[in-house]
DNA sequence: CATCTGACGACCG
DNA sequence: GCGGTCGCCAGAT
């Protein structure tokens, strides 16, 4: 798979931060294609330095299956992020994905669900 | 080529 | 706040 993006992405996650995948998924151009990113996620082969926990759902949620729930907010904690309850404070601890390629013109879609 | 599934997200009741 | 539904994208069958 192509998810070299994502994870050079989820490597640049300074320490003590947490991302999205929603955030990951916009920055990547994959406007609601976070699944995808989720999906990256579980390919993410481990051991290779990639900080998986510090990515999590929008919220500021944790939504991993339970063997790795505990691990990841035990990681997270260690790195100096409080998992306030099991959701952290995005406004805190969140942190914004730069865009390799940073596009100006910000386009709305209006959603007619 | 048709369908289902999944470490998601937003909306609705 | 919780659970169910729909929409999204990519990969597997």
């Amino acid at each position: 798979m192509s998810w070299d993006p994502v994870y050079r992405l989820i490597k640049k996650i300074p320490r003590g931060r947490v991302t999205t995948y929603g955030e990951l998924a916009k920055a990547l151009r994959l406007p609601g294609g976070a699944r995808a990113v989720g999906y990256a996620m579980a390919a993410t082969p481990k051991g290779r330095g990639i900080p998986w926990h510090r990515v999590i759902g929008a919220g500021g949620r944790v939504r991993v299956p339970e063997p790795h729930a505990s691990m990841q907010r035990r990681l997270l904690e260690t790195e100096g992020v409080e998992l306030d309850g099991g959701a952290i404070d995005m406004q805190r601890f969140g942190w914004s994905p730069a865009r390799k390629k940073p596009r100006a013109q910000k386009r709305k879609r209006a959603r007619s669900r």
